[in-house]
Parts: C-alpha cells; sequence; structure tokens
DNA sequence: CTCCATAGAGCGAACATTCGCTCTCATTTC
DNA sequence: GAAATGAGAGCGAATGTTCGCTCTATGGAG
C-alpha cells in the first residue's frame, strides 16, 4: 500500500484549444462537472448518487472536484439553480403577449417542447420531490414559480381589466391551479409518450378558455381544427 | 466475542391488549413498520432515510424488522402499493358517474382531499420521482394510472356517444392532459396552500368544461357563484 | 524554483444487512 | 393440570461496503 505511487499523470487532455486562459479552464472544468453531474443526479437521484459516480462520469478525482465545489450539495443547488435559470427562457412569452389565453398557452407550450428536448423531466421531478425536505431547493423552486407568478398575474388581470375575459374564480386560486396543471405536464413529459404537440396545444387551449371564459372581446381565433 | 452476552431481554412491550392471536401481532408489527418507514421517507426521502432511522421510530432493533421485510426495497414497495391502494377508493366515483364533467370533477376532489388529508402529497412526489429510476415503483406507478385511466375512459366515451360533449381533442390525449392535471394539483396540495376546495372546485369545472364542451343536452347546471 | 491543478490513497462515519443468541408462548405430551 | 417442546419474535453487536470528503505527493506551466 505504501509503494510506489505511479502517476500515470494523464492530467486531463487539454479539453480543446489550449488558447485559453486561467478563468476560462475553471468556467470549463465546472461546466463538465455539472453535465456529469447531472446524468448522474437523473439516473441515480441526488441522493442515491454518489461524489464517485460523477468523479467517474467526468473523469476528474475527488481531488480535482472538490477544488470546484465545496460539496455534494453545492453541485445539487447549482445544478437545480441552473435548470431554473434555463427554464426561465421559456417563459418571455408571457410579458410581451396581448392576449392572457393565447399567452398562457404559448408560455406552456414552449416549456413543455423545452423541458421535452432537454429531457429534464426526470430532473423536474426529482427537484420537486427534494424540495419538500431540502430548503435550498425549496427555496429556488419557490423562488422560479414566484417570478413565473409575477409575469403571469398581470397578464391575466389586464385582460380582466380590458373585458376581455372573466374568470370563473380569483386570481389566487387561478394562479394555483394554472402552475399546478404546468407541473403536472411537464413532470410528466408527454410528448415522449406519443401526445403530439398540436394537440396538446388544443387541450390546454379549451381548458384554459374554460377557466378564464373569454367574452368575445378580443379573443383568440377559434381552435384550429385537429389534423388526423 | 466469546464472552458473556448478557442479554437484558427488555423484549417489545405487548404493545396493546394482550387477546391477540401470533398471526394478529404480526399484522400489527408489519403495520408499525410501515408507519414509522412512510414518516421517516417523507422526511429523508426513500434514499435518504436509513433502516436504523426507520427501526428508531418503530422501536424495533434491526433484527426483528429484517425478520417481517428481507430488504429496505421491499419496504418501500410495500408503502407505494398500499399509497396506491389507498387512493384508489378517491376514484370509485368514476364508475358510476352519470356525468362526465361531473364524474371527473368529484373524483378529482375526492382524491385532492383525501390526499390533503393524509398528507400524503410529499410521499406522492417521491413515489413519482422513485419511479423515473426503480422499475418495482414505476409499474406500481404506471398499473395504478392505467386502473384510472380504464374508469375514466368509457365515463368521457359514453358521455360522447350520448352527445352530451364533445371534446376539442382526441381520447388519448384527453386522457392524457386530465391525468397530469390530476398528479399536478395532487403534488402541490393546494388545500394546504390555503385555497379552499370550492373554488379548486369550480376552477376544475370550468377547465374541463373548456376541454369537454358540454353539448348542453345534459350537462351540469351552470357554475355556482363564488362567494367572496 | 514556484505555483497551480490534479490524482488517488486514505479517513472516519454511516450504510444495509446478518449473525448468534435469548426469550415467549401456543401446542403437544403425559 | 403440569411439564416439555419448538417455532417465531426479538436484540444489538458485528459484517463488509460505500459514503462524502481530505490529504499529500506530483506533474506541468511560467
Amino acid at each position: 500500500m505504501e509503494d510506489g505511487v505511479f502517476f500515470e499523470a494523464t492530467q486531463a487532455e487539454p479539453l480543446e484549444g489550449q488558447g485559453q486562459t486561467r478563468a476560462e479552464r475553471r468556467d470549463q472544468q465546472i461546466q463538465r462537472i455539472l453535465d456529469a453531474a447531472q446524468a448522474c443526479f437523473v439516473r441515480s437521484g441526488f441522493q442515491g448518487a454518489s461524489m464517485q459516480q460523477i468523479c467517474a462520469e467526468c473523469g476528474m478525482s475527488p481531488g480535482a472536484l472538490y477544488r470546484y465545489f465545496p460539496s455534494k450539495e453545492a453541485i445539487v443547488a447549482a445544478i437545480c439553480a441552473a435548470d431554473r435559470e434555463d427554464d426561465m427562457t421559456c417563459f418571455g412569452v408571457f410579458r410581451d403577449a396581448t392576449s392572457a389565453i393565447e399567452g398562457l398557452v404559448d408560455g406552456a407550450m414552449a416549456h413543455i417542447t423545452h423541458t421535452h428536448k432537454k429531457g429534464s423531466a426526470a430532473l423536474f421531478a426529482e427537484m420537486r420531490s427534494e424540495s419538500n425536505r431540502n430548503g435550498t431547493i425549496r427555496e429556488t423552486v419557490d423562488g422560479h414559480k414566484r417570478e413565473i407568478a409575477e409575469m403571469i398575474a398581470p397578464l391575466v388581470q389586464g385582460a380582466i381589466d380590458r373585458g376581455e375575459i372573466d374568470p370563473v374564480v380569483d386570481l389566487q386560486t387561478l394562479m394555483a391551479v394554472l402552475m399546478s396543471v404546468g407541473e403536472g405536464i411537464a413532470i410528466n413529459d408527454l410528448p415522449a409518450r406519443g401526445i403530439p404537440l398540436d394537440r396538446i396545444e388544443t387541450a390546454l387551449r379549451g381548458m384554459l378558455a374554460g377557466m378564464l371564459k373569454p367574452t368575445g372581446k378580443v379573443q383568440a381565433e377559434n381552435v384550429p381544427a385537429e389534423q388526423a
């Protein structure tokens, strides 16, 4: 055991072109760790994935890895935050939507498509359940929701004020139900289960129209016929 | 190792009235383990909870516990199956509902209320994410869904055949969206977040009416006015 | 020669599970 | 009714493994 240490010293290949500063290299390594960790977490869950698995996945030793993250918990938090940030790009449509229903449909569809393409439904489910016991993740998830809510609320309220819609319930309930529905659909990754996007969209539009009861003033043109 | 073993032999208090057979006692112990495990799993997750924590929670030694379950995995599976079975009691309404929309609303509300009272939203989230990597749990969860789907489908199809509703999409998409919505609302435990049940019900009814477009033949009376 | 980044051995703790054993008590035997 | 029997319930220390994480020696860059 105390014999020669024998270093192969492959020393992590230079990755790409060597013309990179220290900071660039550092960012690259961090990204490498995050990618590996995400793969492991999807495969085994936050608690089930071990640091050794993550090390193997990114071809780094524990010593090297701990230079970039102080703990496993920090990696989990970073991945959750990154995923949250990434998802937020879908919801920009809420900001400049003109119709409440069409805005909500567009945002939801963007999120469904994005989640499906990224293949991050499982990660979201993991985050969602971990948030029930991990304060940091709970804050990340709740912050995410609050941001979305703060984008949706004025959209709906504006449409109410203009007399375009007449929701069947108060705004708070509406928001809570809307967000829950969004979560449910995102977690289930319906496109992966053979449900075509355009049909999901049609169903969503009907659903929203039922809750938001368009008054017929400005609202969207009628539901596009579904193609066989 | 071969020295005096010294057994205190406290031997687990008789629990309740001693007038019980061995089999009764056994069932009681199994239930005790399941209750303890569920508490631990909700607190720490399936992977995060240790057998020692479960032992402490139910006041049993590891040796005793392993007499009733061959592995931790078996306890997880048993709890998932029991929870699934328990939830199924909510969906009996689907069987003998006369109106599709009202039947769906009743079933969903029963499930929401049940989940809230049991406080099992966190457990459901845990099951849902664990099902992404554990085959046994995936089968349990999927079996559960299939059973529910098999109750809902004829309810909706019957209403279509009778000309009471005219869904905006095909049955398959409708079912997928309906189940996802149910999951989303269940996981979020809206009643615990201050959303009154009657408003959830109103929102749900509107939502379903939008997707199932009642034709006006038999359908439910109009939405009850929401009280301030 | 001096840093920085790294590899990999190594740490103590905790893990799921098993072991050897004792004790209880319903049943059998007289 | 009393004694003997044996299956099952139970304890808690011990097993080997794996955990998250730290330490130290080493290679390459400047």
